[in-house]
Parts: C-alpha cells; structure tokens; sequence
DNA sequence: TATTGTTATACTCTATAACTATA
DNA sequence: TATAGTTATAGAGTATAACAATA
C-alpha cells in the first residue's frame, strides 16, 4: 500500500517533469496565433458543432468560474469563440466557435500534427499503451 | 507518418487533459503550506544536499530566467530556500533548501505519498508501464 | 563578446468575495 | 435557497527588453 502510493508519487513527478519541460515548445505553438497555452487547450477542447456551456469548461479546467469570465472574454475579442444563450435556462452561456475560431483550431491542430514531437519517438506500443492508460485516468474521474 | 503524428497529438490532448483536471487537487496539497503548484514543484525539484544554478532551474521549468528572480524570491521570503554563491563563478547563485525547507519538502512527500490520488488506482502492470514511458520521454530529451 | 542574474513593464492566469439574474 | 455568470481585487506566473557584474 505505501509501495503502490510511492509508486504512484514516482509516476506523478514524471509526469510534472514532463510537463514542465515540454512548456516551452507549447508557446511557440500558440505565438503563430497569438494564443496562451491556456487558450490553445481551450481551442483544442471546443469542438466544432458542440458548445458548451461556461459552468462545464471552468470544471474541465479545474478553474474557478470567475477566470473563465476573463478567458472567455480574451478569446472573444479576438474573435475565436462566442457566448450564445442556451436553450431552456436563461442563466447559462453557451461558448461556440466562430467560424474564425473553427479555422484557428483546424490550423493548431495542423501545426501541432505536422511537426514532430517527443511522443512520436515512442515506439507504437508505448504511444497505444500510454493511450491507454490516460484514457483509464480519465474515465475513472468522470463517475 | 501523418498516423504516427496523429497519435502523439491523441497522447499529448490526453495528458493536457488529464493535466488539468488533476490541477483541481494541487492547491489543496500547497494550500497546507501556503505554496502555489510551482513552488511545490519547485520544492520537489530542490533535492536536500543537491543545490542548484538558478540557470538550471530556469531551464527545468523551461521558462525565462528573469521569472526564476521572482519565483525565487518569494520562496526565500517563506524561508524554504536561500541562494548561495557558488563556487568558481561569481556570476552564478546557487540555490538551497534551509532546514526548514527541507522539513516542508519532506512533509509535502509525504503528503502526497499519503493520500490516495488517481494514479493509484491504475494496475502496478499499468503503473509500471507509466513510468517506464516517462522515464524514455525525459530521457531522450537530455542529449 | 557572451553569460548570469536582476529590474522594469505588461499581460495572463488564478482564487476569493460580493453581486445580479435566473431557477 | 441554489445556481450561472460577472465584477472587483489581489497575488502569482510569464515573456520581453534593458541592464550590471562577471567570465
């Protein structure tokens, strides 16, 4: 039990090791458009044809909803994304993308699609089991 | 080709994902202590008996020098860490935990290690399969 | 000339608290 | 009462540019 829990620990500093590291390839990724890496991931979870509402983003982001005011607005002004009411509860925002938007994120995802990145070094295996294993993590979180 | 990129950028929106839901967890480990994910990191980072350049910490959080001044800064303030000359070059500052620095490192470890988090719920095949993916990763980005 | 670290500046991200409108 | 979103505020993180000290 403590093993696993160290084991656990070893894995989560890996994983804010890597991460820290890679964040210096991100801005450059997000210089072309002039976006935050924050921005960037919010682009990437809007998808086209499914807006979401403000409430939904600011718990994807783990984030309180007061940043999301001052993110979304930032991404508005610059003309990627839109607050549309929703239907059925006048209360909630619904964030879409504008047609700029859409073309802005096809673009990100090109870009980072078309340059090589340290996880095309893994082997095919370790990139499904990876897959794999974030998936689990993810899904565990939902219930 | 274009398959293997697609991979990666699959891999690379899980963790950011992942990254970010899990950021909801963060504070409350930091908040014990008054320390932000960064100064955690920080901390992590800052093995007792093993100082270093404030350069070097710089390029492990891949980010601007001049942001190290503050970081460090404010860490110094709370007492955890102290800059130190360094030996053979005066330009540089060496940076170390105080006692007591290495006292809320060492309770911030544990806290860590105490709790269950996500990571532990992932088989020890899985677990293992982890780590080793991310040891390759932050490996081949040495050289 | 190049490098280490700092300062000044501006912007983004983030949390808390108080608020409005709606449910 | 509770929830969605905003505003105000404060602090932390971040990059750029200019700078001093040292190499």
């Amino acid at each position: 039990m403590a093993r696993t829990n160290d084991e656990a620990r070893r894995a989560w500093q890996l994983l804010m090791r890597f991460f820290f590291r890679q964040r210096g390839q991100l801005p450059a990724c997000g210089d072309q458009f002039g976006l935050s890496p924050v921005q960037c991931h919010v682009l990437h979870l809007l998808e086209p044809d499914d807006p979401m509402p403000m409430s939904r983003l600011a718990k994807t982001l783990s984030c309180d909803a007061s940043n999301v005011t001052g993110l979304v607005d930032r991404l508005e002004t610059r003309g990627l994304v839109e607050r549309r009411p929703a239907a059925g509860d006048r209360r909630v925002r619904v964030l879409g993308l504008t047609p700029t938007g859409s073309r802005v994120r096809g673009e990100l995802l090109r870009h980072v699609s078309g340059r090589p990145n340290p996880l095309t070094r893994l082997t095919p295996d370790e990139r499904r089991a990876l897959v794999r294993i974030l998936e689990r993590l993810l899904d565990e979180q939902d219930g």
